[in-house]
DNA sequence: GATGAATGAGTCTTCATTCAT
DNA sequence: CATGAATGAAGACTCATTCAT
């Protein structure tokens, strides 16, 4: 699967098996059915049965597909966090940070991720769920963090450069803020909290941060 | 083994929390079998045979203790976090707190929270596997984070009383702070991370809960 | 399973798990019952549910005394093989071989030997089917075969002492004598050949032998 | 792939045995492709998938040219056994056979059935495994030893004819030595002896093929 | 109270074969 | 004629839980 947006494939691109038509159909709608079983009702508890009779399809097709139950989570997973994170690198960059109102800009950001985590909600619980029992599943959500956390480093040396903020430990502090943030609204988001427990939090959340990088007026 | 063959037992003698000597006893071996194989092996992992064999009795018995082998995780979670949670909760008694080197009292509460996720790590990431597929161990953690969080919070109010704490939502504040160090922690410690990075993170940690919540000088 | 006949066993005698009656003769009800299935139906064709089934159990009770399927087989077929093999070498005790008519005892042999093909053909094809494709049936058949070969060697190291035989190479002559009698018995009896045929290869057989290993009167 | 698309057909084309160039090399190609892994991995262990690949045609090709994966191991079967038993018949050629030195031209024989064991030994090992298993493996198998035997049967009565051999009964005299030595041969190159191992035999074989057919000095 | 043999529903996975394109 | 996607029956094995002894 695509997985990055892949805008301009090269003509004859083709990532694995399917050559026909019907084929790539029959990939999509597994992975379709997987993921919205494993979303609904958990990943131990959807079985490859159930996949295949959402699909449409015969048991036997969701293994001429994927290895095993395990592969077709590590796509879905793959892809929806990469969606997730997506939206999030792309609030990133440092052009878009105004430099009248940066804790606005925080502020936009956190609101941003605590926002993005109302998507497929199951499927990140799953990641939770998996996170420290499946290496690949960690390695997956591994690569992706990275990158966010780059984008975060990068963030605040470019703060750093333009005298708007301050940073001891770059490193130290992409990582502490990108697993703050995250986690904190994961468990917000996932846990079901009111509208106003999690403005509340957005609002602390952004002040926190920003006493962290800001270089105060 | 020792004691008499409980020939004559007191009449109404009641079947479920121990009463005896051995009936203790049995429990409390079945609890320690659990809480390692967990600890050792993951809940899904374990069976119910492997528990019974290694606290030296048979399956059935671990039933008469234990409604079922979920059960059993319950009250490990809910000891172990306790535990965890009590060490955690001394550094937060705004007694112990110094006026003078405010930054370091933080650094050092950090710094506990961070330590105490080597204790049992294995039943530590159970309770991340678990937090949203169980219901009760959610409850469980909850209640105990409940706890901390209203310390955390009766900690800022008497920063505040004293002028050395500036809160805008102490609710907001102890969630976020006790949501971002917690899973920074685990995170960290669980995932095996360097001396070195911990230490960064336990500084960065320090530097954005300051940045929160004290008054700058 | 006992295997060999184990006459005189230490008292407290117990070789597995079984330690109860009600363990002992579900074993060897689930022992019977993958015999028979196997006699009849081929190791393959036979399900463990189909053994469970005849044996008057559940499937889960079959793994609890056998790792798989294949170690039910094993199990059988050294019994099997051993009690075939037993038969075969009582009659290759030198002292019952008389000095006058060494071609009768020696048709006497091979008639035994092609009698006790009749014993559980199913069971027999089913050694000759797995020989090559599993290691441990092999194993086991050739740990057998070996005593026979001995003991076939030690006869014609009998004879030649009395001056009856004449054997240049008796390990050889052993291992040759063996794999021609045993396979052309199995041959004739597992594939059904007529009491005539049976007898003439007898004779001939007979012939063969005697012509390898006595000397000319 | 050669050849343009078969756009025009001619009208009745058959679909049967290759009349066509094209089909004849596929048809080829797949008994070359499953004798190989057949050879390689087995019977069972082998898929149709992996001998279409490896012939490098589509699975529904293969069932254009055989009604199932078991046709074409008859087939396999037929060539391989009938192509061995070909060395075999020309050495029993009485022709060939010198009145001089009788025993020389048995252990000529029989070293040279030794050797045929050497080819496709995987093959050899699934027509064991399959014979009574699968009755056509076994009629195959038979049709084939019924020449040789017959081919035994002739010598045996040449040898009389010239009062070189003494044949009580050639039918059981063909078949018993035809089973021994097959076997033998099989059980000792296909089990993986030593060449001295493989020597004695031979030389005993000898000795114990003459002892029955030949007339003593 | 303890024992441990027995349960059996539930899962994943394989692969020869078919047939629409 | 070839293709290869789809089929789906079948089977081995697991393990939390029960209950007769």
């Amino acid at each position: 699967m695509p997985g990055a947006p892949a805008r301009s494939r090269p003509p004859g691109g083709g990532q694995r098996r399917p050559q026909q038509a019907r084929s790539r159909r029959t990939r999509r709608r597994l992975v379709e059915a997987a993921a919205n079983t494993f979303e609904e009702k958990g990943y131990d508890e959807t079985t490859t049965a159930e996949i295949a009779r959402r699909a449409g399809v015969a048991v036997g097709t969701v293994y001429s597909y994927f290895p095993d139950k395990r592969a077709i989570l590590l796509e879905i997973v793959n892809d929806t966090v990469a969606q997730v994170a997506e939206l999030i690198l792309e609030r990133l960059d440092p052009d878009l940070w105004s430099t009248d109102d940066l804790r606005g800009s925080i502020r936009e950001l956190i609101h941003t991720i605590f926002t993005t985590r109302r998507l497929r909600p199951g499927l990140q619980r799953i990641v939770w769920e998996r996170y420290f029992k499946d290496a690949e599943v960690r390695e997956s959500l591994e690569a992706i963090e990275t990158r966010l956390m780059t984008a975060v480093k990068n963030l605040l040396l470019h703060l750093d450069s333009i005298d708007a903020g301050r940073v001891r430990d770059p490193d130290a502090a992409a990582y502490v803020i990108h697993t703050s943030v995250e986690w904190t609204a994961s468990r917000l988001i996932l846990g079901g909290a009111s509208e106003a427990r999690v403005e509340a939090a957005v609002e602390t959340t952004t002040d926190m941060i920003a006493g962290l990088i800001l270089r105060p007026a």
